[in-house]
DNA sequence: TAGATTGTTAATCGATTAACAATC
DNA sequence: TAGATTGTTAATCGATTAACAATC
């Protein structure tokens, strides 16, 4: 019983749909159009109907779609209401502040403990979550069955990193770190790529200064 | 003079290659090929030479592309060797794990300054960046000719956050806030959408779950 | 010369957008 | 009924990949 596979791209946009749905909270009007959510989010209306279309129970001709119904099936299909485990390794600067965002446990993610090789670290804890020594990784993930894990290491010890956790059968991992990951097949990498999104930004504003000089 | 626009993807892959190459720094063969490259980084070896070409000045028949060369383009054309200056606003566990992070040097962008509303925040310092009052930004920005806004404020406020630095002639901004923004058709908006990536994690845990069960 | 590798032209693939029929 | 909106089928567009000629 396979559901079709959503495109990439699709589900990249869905929590956009959810949160901007969510943002409606206060009108009373329970409907809306594919074509509202489209123009408030700069897509295309047909865009916006074939990805619900895959997710939701559909819209009415005339009416549009039922608002609490999509947030259910949105939440429901990216599995909000049910959590999983997450570990994070690296318990520098931006380690600590992903571990104090509380807005993961809304997307269905708890981040369970923390890892770091600083003995200085190790015993401590940040907002609530115990920072442990890299050699306790193997056995808290099997014991709380944890599939996801977080790299925020500097890029030299990345890959190191990446083997302890695939090796802890973690499945799923979300780099911060500006490093090409080497995987093994069934394992997904997920690149938090700063450097790319920079590259976006600094070419915008240069291309932007030749373009106002012509 | 207009230099060919290089595709979006393209400019998100050229900092990778850059980071691959740097990393082969100890080897003294002076040459790597694009097919080396594209097996190291789980891409195809055309796709690579197409994205070279578009900004180096080609590799040799038989040998391949000269690594100093190469990188010394990519740095070029990347910007990595011109500073942009940025502002931060909101003054959080991300904003000061942004202003702490001192790698962004590398890749050409200095944070000059942060802004919260937060009166306990404003005249302390982070990492030697210091906290203004959000009434500043426009004259710090004026001043320092800053283009590049970096948004670590609460989703609900983003949007006011957003208006006013467009309005103090920002015309880049690296949201980190789970909102989506509406900007005047000049801005760019780069979403670090933890999200939509938290999204691709999740569901390739649970199809995985699925497709294991059969 | 032979062979590896580049760079280009053509084919494929997938996602987005346009056109339109179905429906409330 | 008329009109707005959904949902689907076809057309377009752009990026990736394959095929191949050029070259050191």
């Amino acid at each position: 019983m396979a559901t079709k596979p959503v495109s990439l791209q699709t589900l990249q946009r869905l929590p956009t749909y959810l949160h901007y749905l969510k943002s409606l909270h206060k009108e009373d009007y329970p409907y809306i159009s594919a074509t509202n959510l489209a123009d408030a989010l700069n897509l295309n209306d047909v865009q916006v109907r074939k990805d619900l279309a895959q997710i939701s129970s559909g819209g009415k001709p005339k009416i549009g779609y039922n608002k609490a119904n999509l947030i259910f099936d949105l939440e429901q299909y990216l599995g909000y209401n049910k959590t999983d485990s997450a570990v994070i390794v690296g318990a520098g600067n931006l380690g600590k502040a992903l571990l104090t965002y509380s807005g993961f446990a809304e997307y269905g993610l708890e981040i369970v403990a923390a890892f770091d090789k600083d003995e200085s670290l190790i015993g401590t804890n940040v907002h609530g979550k115990q920072i442990f020594s890299l050699d306790k990784l193997p056995n808290l993930c099997e014991r709380l069955n944890v599939k996801i894990g977080i790299i925020t290491v500097p890029a030299p010890h990345a890959q190191e990193v990446c083997d302890k956790m695939t090796a802890c059968g973690i499945c799923a991992i979300w780099n911060f770190a500006p490093a090409h990951l080497t995987v093994p097949n069934n394992v997904l990498v997920q690149n938090e790529n700063m450097a790319a999104s920079l590259a976006i930004l600094t070419k915008h504003l240069s291309s932007k200064i030749n373009s106002d000089e012509e």
